[in-house]
DNA sequence: CGCGGTCGCGCGAACGATTGAGGATGAACG
DNA sequence: CGTTCATCCTCAATCGTTCGCGCGACCGCG
C-alpha cells in the first residue's frame, strides 16, 4: 500500500504556504501572485497532486459533470440494450467538447418511467443534463415540465416546440425534409411515398413531413394520402411500411423515409418484392447513420452533423451551468447524394 | 429559487433521530431497527431526498462511478470523433449492467497520450476502470503496468496475454478464428485468405490468425504466406487489403478477415472488381457490429456477444474495488452464418 | 512620520455525509 | 437488587476542498 494521495495541505506545507492559497493558484486565481501560485503548480506536478473531486464538489456544490442521458426506445424487455447508431455518434462529439470544457460525461440509458428528475440533479452527481431521443414528446412532456420546475439545467436534443420547457438544439428538420422531397422531385419522381409519423408525437418527424408538403407544393404537386405511411423509428419498420405500401397496390416511384433505419428497412422490403433500388424507386433517408454508406445501394440521405451538434449541446448546456442566456438554436442539415435515389433524371 | 435540497440532518430532525441513524438506515444497516428504518426512509422519501454524492464519496474515499475509457484509433485529426460500433454496442450493456450494481458510468474517449493514470484514479473521480480498444498492446502495456503499480482498479477488454499486468475479460479469439475458418473449408474453400495484423501487437488478431492457422491444420491445409495480409482496423484499410490481393494476382476462394470493417472493405472492393461474393469469394469477418447484417451481402461473421461482455467487465470491476479475486476469463464467440459465404457447399 | 489604500495571503468556518466509540435502555440472570 | 449483555441510537471526529473575512506588508503622499 503506498502513501495515500497527497492533499492540498500536503503541498501547503511543501511550498511554505497556506493550504487556502494552494487551493487558488491551482485554480489560477487572481488572488495569488503569479511566482507564488508557478512555485505552488510546481510543487504540486511534482507530488502528483490531484484535486479530490469529491472534496471540490462538496464544497462547491457542483460536480463538474454532465449527464448523457439516452432513452432508448427498443429493448423494453431488457434483454438488448440497443442503441440508436446516430445517438451514438454523437456521444464521441458530445465527449469530447464536454472534455475540452472540463466536464465529464456520465452516460446513462433511461427509461420513460425513470425518476431520472431528481436522481442526477439532487444528488449533485451532475451539473446538467443533456437528453437525447427522448421519443414521443407527448408522454415526456409532463417529465420535462418537472425538470424545469425544479430548475435543473437541461438541453434536450430535439426540435423547437412551442411553449417546450428548457432549451433545445437541434436540426432543422423542415429543411431536411424539404431538401430530400425537392431532390427526388428534380430527378422526376411524382409519386413519393412518406414513411415516418406526421403528428405532434414526434415534433422531428412532423417537421420532416412538413418539409415534404412544401417541396410538394412548390412544385404544384398534389398531396396524396394514400402515400403516407405513419409509422416510428426502426428497421422493421420501414420493412413493414414499405411491405404495407406494395401490398396495398399503392403506385409510387420514390420513398423519403424519416430516418435511415426505415430507409434501409424499406429498401430491404422493395428488393425483396423484386422493386430496383433506385431504378423502380428512388429512397431518401435521414441521418446519415454509419451504415447509411455501406448498405446496397448507398443510401442517399440527410446529414445531421453530428460534430456540430455535439458541441452546440455541450456548449449550451455549459452556459446553463455557468447561469448565462441560451438560445434555442437550429442546425443546418445537408443532403448527402448516393446511389439509391440514382444519380441522373429519368427520362 | 427553491429552499435547497434537504440534508440528512433535515430528515433527522423530521424523523425526531439523529443524523447517524439517518445515514445507517437509508444505507439498511442492520444497526437499526426496521421500524425505525422504515419510519425515516418514508419520511426521506416525502422530502424527496437524495445523498449527496459528493459528500458520501468524500467520507468513503469513493464515487460509486466506473469510468469507461475508449481508446479511439482514427480521428487523431479531431475532426472526427469515430467510434468503433463494436465498442458503442458495448456502451449500452455495460451502462446496464453498471446501473445495476449501483454504479454510474462515466465515459471518456481517450487518446494514449493521456494521463488517464492519473486522471480519474487519483482524483477519486471513479472508482474503477474498463478499457475498450486500448489497441496496440506494445505501446500501452508501460501504460498498464504503471496503472498497475499505482494499485489501480482497473479491467481490459482484450485477450489474455502471458504476464499482462491487470486483468483482462475478452473472447476466445482463436475459437473464434479457428470456427470461421473451419467454416469456410467445410463450405469447400481451399485458398482462404487472412486480412489483418498477425503479431503480438495486437494480441486480439494474433489469436484469431492462431485460429485460422490451427483450422488449415486440421483440414491438413497448407499455410500459404501469400494469402496473408497483414494490416489494423479500418473499413478503408479492409478495401485496400483486398485489393491488393487482386493487384497481386493471388487466387483466393474465400477471405477471413479479422473484423467485420475490415471486411466490409474488402467486400466492397471485391464487388468492384468483379467479384460475385459468396459466388466467386466467400468472406468472413469478426464482431457482429449491427453493420454486418445489413451490408449486403449480409456477413457471415463471428459474434462477440456484447451484453455477457458487458455485465462479464462490470462484474470483474466491481469485484475488484470490493476486494474481491478476479480470474481473466474467456467468453466464448459464435459463428453467425449469413449470405456473404453462400449457405451451401460449392458443387 | 503617520495615514489611507492596495495587494497577497492566512484563518477558520462551512459543505454533508460516514463511522467508530460510547451511552441509554430494558431484558435476563444469579 | 445489582450486574451483564444485547440492542439501538447519539456524539463527535473526520474526509479535503472552497471561500468570506480580515490582517499584515508595502507604497506613496502630505
Amino acid at each position: 500500500m503506498k502513501p495515500s494521495n497527497p492533499t492540498s495541505r500536503d503541498i501547503a506545507d511543501a511550498a511554505g504556504v497556506s493550504q487556502a492559497t494552494v487551493s487558488r493558484a491551482l485554480r489560477d486565481s487572481p488572488l495569488v501572485r503569479k511566482e507564488t501560485r508557478e512555485h505552488i503548480q510546481k510543487i504540486a506536478q511534482e507530488l502528483n497532486y490531484t484535486v479530490n473531486r469529491n472534496a471540490a464538489g462538496l464544497r462547491s456544490q457542483s460536480s463538474n459533470t454532465i449527464a448523457l442521458l439516452l432513452f432508448n426506445e427498443a429493448g423494453e424487455d431488457g434483454s438488448t440494450a440497443f442503441v440508436n447508431p446516430f445517438y451514438l455518434s454523437m456521444l464521441g462529439h458530445i465527449s469530447q467538447a464536454a472534455s475540452e470544457h472540463g466536464y465529464d460525461v456520465l452516460v446513462s440509458l433511461q427509461k420513460l418511467s425513470a425518476d431520472w428528475q431528481i436522481e442526477y440533479q439532487a444528488s449533485y452527481r451532475a451539473d446538467g443534463l443533456i437528453l437525447l431521443g427522448y421519443g414521443d414528446y407527448e408522454s415526456y412532456r409532463p417529465k420535462l415540465s418537472a425538470l424545469a420546475e425544479t430548475n435543473t439545467r437541461f438541453v434536450i436534443w430535439g426540435p423547437l416546440v412551442d411553449g417546450q420547457p428548457g432549451h433545445s438544439f437541434g436540426c432543422d428538420n423542415e429543411s431536411g425534409g424539404y431538401q430530400a422531397t425537392r431532390h427526388l422531385l428534380e430527378l422526376g419522381c411524382r409519386r413519393i411515398a412518406f414513411i415516418g409519423d406526421t403528428t405532434r408525437h414526434n415534433p422531428e418527424f412532423e417537421d420532416r413531413h412538413t418539409g415534404y408538403c412544401k417541396a410538394l407544393d412548390e412544385a404544384e404537386q398534389p398531396y396524396r394520402e394514400e402515400l403516407i405511411v405513419k409509422t416510428v423509428n426502426s428497421e422493421d419498420l420501414g420493412f413493414r411500411a414499405a411491405s404495407q405500401l406494395l401490398d396495398d397496390g399503392v403506385e409510387f416511384d420514390a420513398v423519403f423515409a424519416v430516418t435511415d433505419l426505415l430507409a434501409i428497412g424499406a429498401i430491404r422490403a422493395l428488393q425483396e418484392r423484386g422493386q430496383r433500388v433506385p431504378e423502380d424507386v428512388r429512397v431518401v433517408g435521414f441521418d446519415d447513420i454509419d451504415l447509411a454508406a455501406y448498405i446496397s445501394p448507398p443510401l442517399t440521405t440527410v446529414r445531421q452533423n453530428t460534430h456540430i451538434a455535439g458541441e452546440g449541446l455541450v456548449n449550451s448546456i455549459v452556459r446553463l451551468i455557468e447561469g448565462q442566456s441560451v438560445d434555442s438554436k437550429l442546425i443546418a442539415p445537408e443532403l448527402i447524394v448516393r446511389e439509391s435515389c440514382g444519380s441522373q433524371l429519368k427520362d
